[in-house]
DNA sequence: ACATTATATTCGGAATTAGGAATATGATAT
DNA sequence: ATATCATATTCCTAATTCCGAATATAATGT
C-alpha cells in the first residue's frame, strides 16, 4: 500500500521549489556547493548585504535545505541534502541553462573567515597576545 | 569554453522553478501526466473553477512547460518537456514526499470530453442527426 | 568594561502576485 | 442567427513577498 498523492506530500515539494526558486537562493546554494561557507563570505562573492543574506539564508534553514554549524564568530552554513544539486542540474537542463557547479567554490573574492584566509585563521602559528 | 553561470541562466532556472511550484501547477502537471488533457477534464478532477485553470494552464504554456492541441471545441494540454517528471521525482524525494505518478492518468470523475467520455466522442456510431 | 566583528531579527512600505468575478472568444449544433 | 459549450482574457483587490533600514545578539579582542 504506497502512499499516494496527499494534499501534505504536495504541500511540502510546492513549499521546497518555492523556496529555492528566488534567484538570489540559487546563487546562494550554488556559492556554498559542495562545501561549506559563512555568511561573510556569501556577501564578499554574491555582493548582496550581510542582513540580506541573512535572510535567505535562514529561509533554506527553515526549509530543511541546510544546516549550520557555529565556529567562534562565524557561522558555516552546507546543504543538508545532496540531492538538491540533481534537482538544479535537471531544472537547468529543462530551462536549457548550463549553469550548475558543484566544486566547494574556490572563492575569488575574500573575507576573513578561516576559509577566504586559512593562514590567518585558528592556526597554530599564530600565538596568543597574552 | 564552457559557458559558466550567466544571469540569465539562473534567471531561467528561477522562472523555471517559480512556474511550477505553486501546489496547483503540480496538480496539474500530475494530472496531465505523460498524456494530455483537456480544461473541462481538469477541471472536474481537480475541482478548481475553469478560468483558474485556465490560468494556470496559460503561465505553464507560457514558461514552455506545455504544448496544447486544440481539437474541436477541445483544447488538449501535454507536457512540452519530459524532463519534468525527473524534476518533481527529484523534489520529492528531497521533500520526502511520495507522490509522483506518471501515468497518463485514468480519470475517476467525467467530464464529456473524447478522453472521459470516449464512447460519445469522435466516434463513427453516432451518426449526426441531418 | 568597551570596542569590534559576524550574524540575526524586526519593522514597514513598495512591489508583486493570487485568484475571484465578469466577460470575451471560438467552435459546434440546431 | 441563435444557443450552447469549452476555453481565454481582462480587471480588480486582498494577500503576500521583497528587501532596505535599523537594531539586537553573540563571540572575540584589548
Amino acid at each position: 500500500m504506497t502512499k499516494t498523492n496527499t494534499s501534505s506530500s504536495l504541500a511540502r515539494v510546492s513549499e521546497l521549489l518555492q523556496v529555492i526558486s528566488p534567484e538570489p537562493r540559487l546563487e546562494i546554494l550554488l556559492a556554498i556547493g559542495t562545501g561549506e561557507a559563512c555568511v561573510c563570505h556569501l556577501e564578499a562573492i554574491l555582493g548582496y548585504r550581510q542582513a540580506y543574506i541573512s535572510q535567505q539564508l535562514m529561509a533554506l534553514r527553515e526549509a530543511g535545505l541546510l544546516d549550520s554549524r557555529r565556529d567562534g564568530k562565524y557561522n558555516f552554513y552546507r546543504l543538508a541534502k545532496t540531492g538538491i544539486f540533481e534537482l538544479l542540474q535537471n531544472a537547468a537542463q529543462i530551462a536549457e541553462a548550463n549553469l550548475i557547479k558543484r566544486e566547494p567554490a574556490m572563492h575569488k573574492k575574500q573575507c576573513a573567515c578561516p576559509h577566504c584566509a586559512p593562514a590567518f585563521s585558528n592556526s597554530i602559528l599564530v600565538e596568543p597576545t597574552h
